[in-house]
DNA sequence: GTCTATACCGCGATAGAC
DNA sequence: GTCTATCGCGGTATAGAC
């Protein structure tokens, strides 16, 4: 594999565990096996890096929802497929992880691709409970902006729990949790 | 204010606003007006003074929660009336951010009360759904466990993707849109 | 209890050789 | 493109004076 692609994937990896403070350029090259020389080189330094690592995540997490949601099936389906597809529940979002983060939130060039990945999702996933209205699947009194907030919110904190607990059940309770309370889902 | 009580407070903020990693003992010591050497007279190091910073913001979680769901009311109104109460949306959880960072959860001393935290939160949430369930306010097929973990989950994640829009709407889509999915929200 | 001095290390980046 | 040398700074802590 080339460097500048070793170098986004080692940053991506340690921007989800360490986030960006917590992550060094010395660490980033020591992951790509690549040397100082090298990063500065192909990147003007870690901002940039990071820019590309988070814009990269984002993309692969766009995609992996995108494949949940293009298939047939019922709204519920669509919803539940992608909440209780496979996930790395321990590690938690390596998109939500970043707004905890205070330089990437400061920081316009990196908190766009973040700001955007989420509105994104959230969009997405309130053209389903839209789409399920129409098909008379949910009742009329079903908001589709505040129930995919819910959804994309249900998610995020059940990553959360999970860390906190050191256990993937409370993310596996909350997202039982809240199919169980989508209308129709015990029909 | 006493110097080792101007310790605590300054290192919850920081910890709040910058996470561990990004938490240094002289930005401690700038924000307590207090020196190096009475920081170190009083604690052994950062490691302690955060877990000293932790306990108490635990404390305080929970003191905040006992005071929305001690009071009289239904199931719904309990919840909802700790859902919507007032909260400085955009700084997030105190706990739930330290979940991110790995120096917090790979100490146990530190980890230990963000665990318990969560634990305490769902469990106090579960009593109340259960309640809910005896008196008739909710069906027998909701799940106290899943539905408590739903609700912290949708407050972690409204934070999250508060943060990352750099709006508090979010939170407040995903608030609504778990109460309204509530039972008999509608009633 | 609080102060200043000191120490060691890693961060983040630059410079210039190869 | 990649390497090594070097730089200034701040993190985290210890030592000993007051």
């Amino acid at each position: 594999m080339e460097t500048v692609e070793r170098l986004i994937r080692s940053t991506q990896e340690l921007l989800w565990e360490r986030g960006y403070v917590g992550t060094s350029p010395k660490a980033i090259q020591r992951a790509a096996d690549a040397g100082q020389g090298s990063m500065y080189h192909h990147f003007t330094g870690k901002a940039e890096l990071a820019k590309a690592a988070i814009e990269r995540s984002s993309q692969e997490l766009k995609s992996a929802a995108v494949e949940q949601f293009s298939g047939s099936g019922t709204a519920t389906e669509k919803i539940s497929g992608y909440l209780e597809r496979e996930r790395d529940v321990l590690r938690g979002c390596r998109i939500g992880r970043l707004t905890a983060d205070p330089d990437v939130m400061g920081d316009p060039e990196l908190r766009a691709p973040v700001a955007e990945t989420f509105d994104w999702l959230r969009r997405e996933l309130a053209g389903i409970v839209a789409e399920g209205k129409r098909n008379g699947e949910y009742p009329d009194s079903l908001d589709p902006e505040q129930t995919a907030a819910t959804i994309a919110a249900v998610l995020q904190g059940g990553y959360v729990l999970a860390r906190a607990a050191g256990s993937v059940e409370p993310f596996e309770l909350a997202i039982q949790g809240l199919v169980n309370l989508l209308p129709e889902a015990t029909k």
